[in-house]
DNA sequence: TTCATTAAGTGCTCATTCTACACTAATTAT
DNA sequence: ATAATTAGTGTAGAATGAGCACTTAATGAA
């Protein structure tokens, strides 16, 4: 009677990082140089290959971790690739992560010593193996997650204005929206407070800054909303 | 300089498959008594493990060709399951599937081979290492694809009744519907052919059978829906 | 042959939500 | 003072969603 499986193949496991940052020039994704063969050089999501005494997502935060220096990052898990062709060198079945970060907060330095590029998702080069397909399925998914959970606020400012928000959901969603309807839908959801403060840095006026609460998100016990934009 | 990922960890990749079926019992999953350690004899999804040479969708294929026999089924990835710990006896990370298929088609004497048992989805028995919470997961996935995909007649004869399909969404979305919305919403999607044949089983008056209309879907250019039920 | 039984099939009303759309207010720089 | 800039706000008409009940077709039983 077995008890162990030594009969089995097996594999590598890695993990790729899509990173979405949001500035006011769009959403985009942060890009490495591999520094390793094959294509070396050539750009590429972050990666890394599981240990074997840690889960996905905890090889996925030490990626990210390792790149970027930022901890506590909201992160999904997307999708096993597994094309036995996928990666020449050897097998390898890679799980796709995407992270949400604020664009400002991450460690400059550390970047550049990765050179590492920031890119618009408009204007992606051409990446190693799979992963322009893994980008494109994290942008999917974004667009679905920011319309049904409070995820968006990650990749802005914890203070941010409404047309930052606006301007944020018409980079995922790719589409404009109109101001009104756009505010009046997310007051509706009722889930950020208004601050007595203004940015006084984007016009004349000022506009009034806003936070997501989350413990009044919290206490609807509520898991999902649906955001018709 | 490496063209190889020798000094990394290699771990076992296994896949379970979440299959669904539908009766007039309502939905439910088909289960296997484990024929081997650890957790022999108990209740458990059906899974194999990944062979070098295929891919994760062809891992999952095969297996379920084994319990059922069938072929050319619809099966989506759903998540990769990773905890350290989730196996005793050796690191191994599973990917879970999940497939739709039509419960009077399978090999009846392959799933009694395997002492396989169909269960409705609201008397599942505990089952083996975190095989519950990829049902649960599994579930969750099948509500959203079947309001927006045209997945959902997967589980269905080839003809069927609006009954039948009113039945089957109150199954998978576990409420109640009006029988006049639920059908005028269907019509509205317009991707059903009705046929000029009544399903006399049912009821003395008998009632229209439909199919899918794939083609109709398909010269949509559509690639989903939101069917609001 | 008539009548009882069973499920099929069908529309309307009211409430809610969505969409399209334009002016005033506040502030600063000139 | 005034010109310039972005913030902030409401409404009307259209579309969609929810709730609700009677008639029809066929069969089997009396």
């Amino acid at each position: 009677m077995l008890n162990n499986y030594n009969t089995e193949d097996k594999v590598l496991l890695s993990v790729d990082c899509i990173i979405f940052g949001f500035d006011n020039e769009g959403l985009k994704i942060l890009l490495i140089k591999r520094d390793f063969e094959p294509e070396k050089g050539k750009w590429s999501l972050m990666g890394g290959f599981l240990k074997k005494s840690e889960s996905l997502n905890g090889a996925a935060i030490r990626v990210l971790n390792r790149y970027t220096g930022l901890q506590d990052i909201y992160m999904e898990q997307l999708y096993a690739y597994s094309e036995v062709d996928r990666d020449p060198v050897d097998r390898t079945i890679s799980v796709a992560f995407y992270a949400l970060i604020n664009i400002e907060n991450h460690n400059t330095a550390l970047i550049q010593d990765h050179e590492a590029e920031w890119f618009s998702i408009s204007k992606m080069p051409k990446l190693i193996f799979d992963h322009n397909e893994m980008v494109a399925h994290a942008i999917r998914r974004l667009r679905y997650r920011t319309s049904t959970k409070p995820v968006g606020f990650e990749l802005l400012p914890e203070k941010f204005t409404m047309r930052q928000l606006l301007e944020l959901y018409e980079a995922i969603l790719d589409k404009e929206l109109d101001k009104r309807n756009f505010i009046s839908k997310i007051n509706s959801l009722d889930i950020l407070v208004k601050l007595n403060e203004k940015d006084m840095l984007s016009s004349r006026k000022g506009s009034y800054l806003y936070m997501f609460d989350k413990e009044k998100y919290d206490a609807k016990l509520l898991n999902h909303f649906v955001l018709n934009l």
